[in-house]
DNA sequence: AATTCGTCTTGACATTTGTCAATGTTTTTT
DNA sequence: AAAAAACATTGACAAATGTCAAGACGAATT
């Protein structure tokens, strides 16, 4: 499984077979059952997680007991919970696995070791995060300043491999829309 | 004006006299009148702007003439687009001051030889794009998860500083609805 | 094979929000 | 000081969305 993963940063920077090898040496393979939690609201988290296979999703649950999807990750994506590793706050987010699962899991300070022994990887981290920063940017105006309708056409635009593993539930809630909304806006666009 | 920005970085990293002197050599000041713009939607932007006294906002105007305000930078905050600088993309906001404010401005390429040079600087500013990122994070998940009501408690009680220096309408648009909405909320609290 | 569970849809109704128009007030400009 | 522009509020109505309840369908489980 960790060849996904050497594919991955293979083609987003140039490490030597010693660098590859340091990395796979910190690297823990962890294998998430279909509705299996990689991480629950309240715990601490210490990790970067990246998925190799499979799908998750990472929500909050809210006061009323009703979820808020933050984020799907799929293959060759990053899973975690930056806010509660960085800062060693007690985590807000949830992560579940929506299919049988493997992510590469990597401890905080095997991470830094990471980035201080192969300053290119540590260069891409960051290069990795200020383009998820600028995804949330967008992600924010387009909430917004986008109805419903043209919300969802654009979640299908952007990430038909999500779109079709995932219930239409739950693309609802990331949209922070209700389920019956979206079942009836599914309906206007057929019309069309 | 350069002090206030050197005030800010002592109590973030602890830098030479140096290393604030070279800082200082590439720091542009520019000063911007109430209602000017710093970049334009469709403009290249290839700067950092730290905002040293003042108020700016950072909007997208759509295709019905709408404007969506992503963000406000008041002192001791950062303004710019880093998408449009960091992938070379025609930029999509608009930056217009609401107060005669003072920025200091730094070229792309005078900040990354800052960065190279400075490498506690370096981490600084990722530690900071980190933190804007799951701000922005955040941000998500309240449009998703709270009503109108609760976004404009949060927002007044988040940015006080912010809430008593921009008219109305703007907080309106910061957080995607409208001017009428926000003006029947506020009612609706002051019941309370 | 039967049963349970999760998913999606639909109807009916209530609530929230947007839009348009009007008005009074304040702020800015001339 | 006068005029213009920006701002905040309100009413009336329309449109969008949420909520609750019910039912159909298929997948997963027993």
């Amino acid at each position: 499984m960790f060849d996904v993963f050497q594919d991955y940063l293979s083609q987003k920077i140039t490490l030597s077979a010693q660098e590859f090898d340091l990395i796979k040496s910190v690297a823990k393979i962890k294998k998430l059952r279909k509705r299996q939690y990689l991480l629950q609201q309240g715990d601490f988290w210490k990790y970067k997680a990246f998925v190799c296979q499979g799908l998750l999703r990472s929500f909050r649950t809210d006061d009323k007991g009703v979820d808020h999807i933050i984020q799907f990750s799929i293959e060759n994506w990053w899973a975690g919970d930056i806010e509660s590793s960085t800062l060693g706050n007690p985590s807000k987010n949830n992560i579940e696995a929506l299919e049988t699962t493997t992510v590469l899991l990597f401890s905080n300070n095997d991470f830094e070791m990471l980035e201080s022994k192969i300053p290119v990887f540590k260069d891409f981290i960051a290069a990795l995060i200020t383009q998820s920063y600028f995804a949330s940017q967008n992600r924010v105006h387009d909430s917004i300043s986008m109805n419903s309708e043209e919300r969802y056409s654009k979640f299908l635009k952007t990430y038909p491999q999500i779109a079709n593993r995932v219930p239409q539930h739950m693309i609802a809630s990331y949209l922070g829309i209700s389920a019956e909304t979206l079942s009836r806006i599914r309906k206007q666009i057929q019309k069309k």
